[in-house]
DNA sequence: TTATAATGTAAGTAATCACTTACTAAGTTG
DNA sequence: CAACTTAGTAAGTGATTACTTACATTATAA
């Protein structure tokens, strides 16, 4: 049976604690935080609920710390700043959308987590925006490119950052969309061919 | 004091119901539903709880209601039709974007219920899409538009469903910020300057 | 081997939950 | 006013909740 048999033997403090807060992830995901009980991660994670409480002081901590455990694998982005230095316009949209739909897509339990944890309470909110990322927030990032490429004179006046972001607004949505259909149904496209739509008409619209 | 010092005399049914109703809107707009006690509707509405379940069987019964009933008002949109009939480009998108928003802002709950309906339960989030609404999904009654415009010779040939999708999603996903920073902080500028922006470069992307 | 510490659990506990029971008060109608 | 209906509540109820206590098992190192 080799891995399986051993799931019920002893495991080290760090292993049981990473395993229980990934079962808590999937369910904090599904039902939002005051949707989930503690004994379902128990029971999710093959463990008592009394060694959830030895990991974790409260409920609303493991919360925190399953939270932090996700958004601190962020995918890096050197790509942008290299495409922002050759003002390659079409590189630079692709790779914020990719950034962030890849970023989405890579656990599919960060999107329905970080919606949660922006409508559950204003502590949670927190760690979802600057929780982890080094860098500053993508409308900032974006905002500043838009910003100078108006003043080359190869974008049209536009307010930049409004213009950044609702760039930045669309590609989340659209990931929000394909994970919980908030504003609408899932999208029957590749995400590839979406962000190809999304760059073509945004940068169209921003050339003089 | 008037209308004050009545509010603890006997209501009429409908009355009541319709209060009861208003004080969970609130709470749930502000919790979700697993987050909301029924306790806390009761105190919100000045009554018992126990004349919360004479008026509606269950708290889920309490939630379907309040959900109907919030959209079930939903406006008309005369205008994208005559606009589309004309083949007003600006008008139409202006009008799309400007129906999706003066919804969310007519009553600032609309926009979190409809996410934590979503997020929540695949019972409730069938209430929010196509409850009360007459008419078709945004993204359906756009997209064939976009469709006629790019066979016009209008717009350049993009894929008109995703188009569609987009814009609606962006308009949507603005709404979410402003009212509970979803994918970023509110933006610092009045609606109608981003439907603009928004309308400006949409347009100025698709058109051939 | 034996003290020590870490991993783990069964069996609570007080508080809180949605929901009921059993009742009173206020209208309404004949 | 008497019979009946409707609006309203105080005081529960069993189930469930996050969290504890008190105890067992296993590994590790002196």
């Amino acid at each position: 049976m080799g891995k399986a048999a051993k799931k019920n033997e002893r495991m080290s403090g760090e292993e049981r604690r990473k395993q229980i807060i990934n079962a808590a992830l999937t369910l904090f995901a599904e039902k939002g935080f005051s949707g989930t009980r503690t004994r379902e991660i128990a029971e999710l994670a093959n463990v008592s609920e009394t060694l959830i409480f030895q990991h974790f002081k409260t409920k609303e901590d493991l919360y925190r710390a399953a939270l932090t455990e996700l958004f601190s694998q962020h995918p890096v982005m050197p790509e942008v700043e290299e495409k922002m230095a050759e003002k390659d316009d079409v590189g630079v949209l692709r790779a914020f959308a990719l950034h962030i739909i890849k970023h989405g897509r890579q656990d599919r339990r960060i999107v329905r987590l970080g919606i949660f944890s922006a409508l559950e309470g204003p502590h949670f909110g927190e760690i979802f925006h600057q929780g982890g990322d080094a860098g500053p927030p993508l409308p900032q990032l974006l905002g500043p490119y838009i910003q100078q490429r108006i003043e080359d004179g190869a974008f049209k006046k536009v307010n930049a950052k409004i213009a950044a972001q609702l760039f930045i607004e669309t590609a989340n949505m659209y990931l929000a969309d394909q994970e919980a259909s908030i504003s609408g149904p899932p999208l029957p496209f590749s995400y590839e061919e979406v962000v190809d739509t999304l760059v073509r008409i945004f940068l169209d619209g921003l050339k003089t």
